[in-house]
DNA sequence: CATGAATGAGAATTCATTCAT
DNA sequence: TATGAATGAATTCTCATTCAT
């Protein structure tokens, strides 16, 4: 779930402005706050995000709290940008210099590190998506680090097609778009136990290969 | 997204009893106020979920909401079954003496109808996954939900084998899961135009049968 | 404390008249409903009366109830008239040609009977009184069956002023006052073990005696 | 009606804390707080207490309420605390070198002022001692202060024998436990007019002093 | 930067009461 | 008589947000 990274987002703002443009200073409490926000967001949803509930984990006053972010939406954007980060970040150090191949392996590996290591990442974005569906603020972010995604993923099986090891009649974006739609799909069901999600990660990883490779495997 | 239809759930209860076993009598009222709960909560989500805007669309006065359910838990469990219902409620005719692969076709046509016909479907049920993870007694509805549409689906893939239309090596729950997992991936990120839709989900029945079938066609 | 039994308070009334005069007909289901809510006064108090509830004992529907008691206040009332009733039933035969002091013993027995076998008609007592404060219909009902068990309390002295029993020079009506403020005081801290009870109505009996006599026997 | 001030109860507390054990600062706000609910109570009974009544009373929103009492249990404790502390304070000045039967008629001359000038203490004491039925936590305040004034009580007693003033064979707590009884008993039947009152102390008073002096006097 | 205090605008829920049948 | 359904008017409590200091 790496994403190739494009053009920064802006980052600098000022207080007390437009609060929809907002962005807070990239300091020590802001982080802090924003962590606790996550957190608060992974425990118990966005329905049940306090912000008087994150001032006490941070161990400041509210009122504080909205002395860095104007307001709740400012907060959530705040959780948004670090979602992102943290999902920017690949979780299983992958050489460029690797085979096609072995970078989609690459992108299970990842996907299943996160998924046994930070489950609260996969609750959290899918929180943030369905909020998207009604506040297009998050989902203009969302689009953003979809996209990321979606050419990083289609990098990855042109390279493979390039190197002749996958199908060179592939739908690349279909591909693309049909693995993200299927990874999605795991955050879904309340926590999965390791067994059982290894089973079904390795499961996808193989019906992906048999899909994309020129020689099917079966 | 046909369920088998195992044991049914209790459906008959009681005023001021077990609030958390309580089940609205199945009279005219109560369903108005299901369905104005469930659109609600199509268009606002759960966390936008208000019971006096419930009564309002309903026409009737808030206390009247309680008076049926006795607490905003028993409404939205009431969505759930309502939600359920629906869910276990065809869109596409299919016999049932039909090959298991067009099964299986009717089973993606079926997806299709409903993302076009009623995408808030996926929204509420993607809404009440997530508040699943919090919440143990939707959890168990779900899970009912999910099992039954796990079993439906690996009855296809079984027939499939024993018409030897599948491989016969083909490991039946791992499939079933993965498809559940990629197609409740598609209620994922915003609505999605009619034709990337199609395209996509083409693409994955494509990607399906390619993977459950003897002799691949590609 | 049993009382005189002096005029009657009138008993008949017409349904849906003036609700502040209304009496409930003396039937059957009338005093049912009565002996709910009493209960339920004693168990939790008059803040914790609801007219569902006691409906719901009596396995009416609680429209059903308004069609006895008009309204909360007119069922309290019928309360009030089935409490007076019940204190005015003596728990302990005394036969009045018993000497004073006998009657005066019998008085203390009486309240350690319904202390010990009854102790909800005080709790209830205390309810009501408390509320006459604020209430002049419930001031006036209890006010008298204040006079009813003063004058028999003053009746019982005098009795013993003219059996020589006890002093001459007793003032009647103060005495009569003081045990009545010292009875009542009983049903104030919560309730008392049977041991306590006992202990403390033979230590007031004594004190009483002592005073009332005309040869202290200490 | 003066207790022996024996260990003080903690009276420091913090907000969001547990509401059961919460305390309120003791500022300017909250006492002022306290007040107003304390004479809603003794006008209207605990049935009458509103939340917003005290609010507007004090000339603050509702909201600020809870943001001194987090619910109104709270604020029912912290008045029974205003009331306790009410009651520790003697309304009639005794020098502790007084002799016991001074003492004692200082404790009737004390019950008496209060009846006068401040006889909402005893309404709310009343009302709380009712509650104390079926609400544990505030039973253990007022059994704290019930104690207090019995040892009080018994102390004087226990002072009268040593100065031989009192009988010998004096049961000491019983009497204490007759007195209370009986003085409590007097915060029940609604207001007492001066006369009334002053008459029927005095005749208490005396009864007492002639049951406990060695000497009767009558 | 930081905070304690304050608040307005709800939110769910309760409950006595009414009324057509 | 009896009731199911309905309601208006509260009532407690919550929470994001503001503001003087």
């Amino acid at each position: 779930m790496k994403v190739r990274q494009t053009s920064r987002l802006s980052t600098k703002g000022k207080r007390k402005a437009d609060p929809s443009t907002f962005e807070a200073p990239r300091n020590q409490r802001s982080s802090e706050i924003v962590q606790a926000a996550y957190s608060l967001i992974a425990e118990k949803g966005l329905e049940g995000l306090r912000t008087r509930e994150v001032a006490d984990r941070v161990g400041i006053n509210s009122a504080t709290l909205h002395y860095y972010f104007p307001d709740k939406e400012a907060l959530i954007r705040g959780v948004v940008e670090h979602l992102m980060q943290e999902l920017q970040t690949p979780r299983t150090p992958t050489s460029p210099s690797a085979s096609a191949l072995d970078q989609l392996r690459a992108e299970f590996a990842d996907i299943r590190a996160r998924l046994r290591e930070a489950p609260e990442q996969l609750v959290v974005l899918t929180e943030l998506a369905l909020r998207a569906w009604r506040d297009p603020a998050i989902a203009r972010l969302l689009q953003y680090l979809d996209e990321g995604w979606r050419s990083h993923l289609q990098s990855i099986l042109e390279s493979g097609i390039a190197e002749k090891t996958f199908r060179a009649n592939l739908d690349v974006e279909a591909t693309a778009s049909a693995m993200m739609s299927q990874l999605r799909g795991l955050g879904y069901g309340g926590p999965l136990d390791a067994k059982k999600l290894d089973s079904l990660l390795h499961h996808i990883a193989l019906q992906t290969e048999h899909w994309v490779r020129k020689t099917p495997f079966l």
